[in-house]
DNA sequence: GGCGTACCTGCGAACGTCTTGCAGCGCGGG
DNA sequence: CCCGCGCTGCAAGACGTTCGCAGGTACGCC
């Protein structure tokens, strides 16, 4: 199970290669990691690396089920390894700090939108924006929202 | 009340020209309006309005409390005006259909995330990705292959 | 009602993110 | 070991958004 990647890959026909691995290490290792950041990370060990590639292999990896990505605010998106914790992001549209948390808050949301409309929710793919604690306590909840 | 719009905006000191009035009418009419569509609907009336003014006056009604943005995937937000229901976007990700629910079937998601992280939740910024009805039977969803 | 100025707008260029076309390299089935 | 197709690097380009600047205009003040 250990190069269980590997198999992932195969079975859906895709090849194995080293951009492809060295992409889901650096997935792995930022934990949650922008195109950009991944890049830089990859060029650590391959500096020829291109971002196109980047962006092609993640294409692969999400479509196998190696990696989700989700959006945060305005910015490019982030990537995540499936064997992490499934969480939601709270983004603090003030400070613009993002704090994860378990998904499982959201169990009864999630099921209402089942039963209610039939929506299956992939709920890591969320972030929910507002203020933070401290936030909130300096600037009442106004609905001016900055982009991150 | 009806040229409230007027003085909310001298309220904050700004000034009241032909293209807010439009761009606001604009967000009006079309009930979800990306930047691109909102110059469209403007150019109807006054052709010569340019998309970067598009840019400016969202921004400033944003700031005054007349509009709202919302973020819809990958594409660019899509603009409210503030008397709108309050909503939520459930987003197919594989037909790309968006279903807009009212924003109540999130209450108990909203106090959870306020008494357990101090967090204030936006929640009509929010939009939540899955498999709509007809697609989740179609295709089972990828994201779950288990969990951790 | 006219004046002046700070605010606002149009325009074009630039920016950041992501996609695409193409030529050549290399993984992996035979 | 060899050949074909998938994959990659590169560069150009698409898309959404922002910025600098010069000229136009709302509106406070006579």
């Amino acid at each position: 199970m250990t190069e269980d990647w590997e198999a992932r890959l195969r079975e859906h026909g895709f090849r194995i290669t080293p951009q492809r691995q060295l992409v889901l290490e650096a997935v792995e290792t930022l934990r949650h990691g922008t195109p950009e950041e991944i890049l830089v990370e990859v060029q650590h060990t391959a500096s020829g690396v291109n971002l196109s590639t980047i962006y092609r292999t993640l294409e692969v990896l999400e479509d196998v089920g190696l990696v989700t990505h989700a959006h945060i605010g305005h910015g490019p998106p982030t990537y995540h390894a499936v064997d992490e914790h499934v969480h939601i992001h709270l983004v603090c549209d003030r400070c613009k700090k993002v704090l994860s948390i378990p998904a499982s808050v959201a169990n009864d949301f999630v099921h209402a939108l089942q039963s209610e409309y039939g929506f299956h929710t992939d709920i890591s793919h969320v972030s929910v924006h507002g203020r933070c604690e401290g936030c909130a306590a300096l600037d009442p909840i106004l609905e001016a929202d900055d982009e991150l």
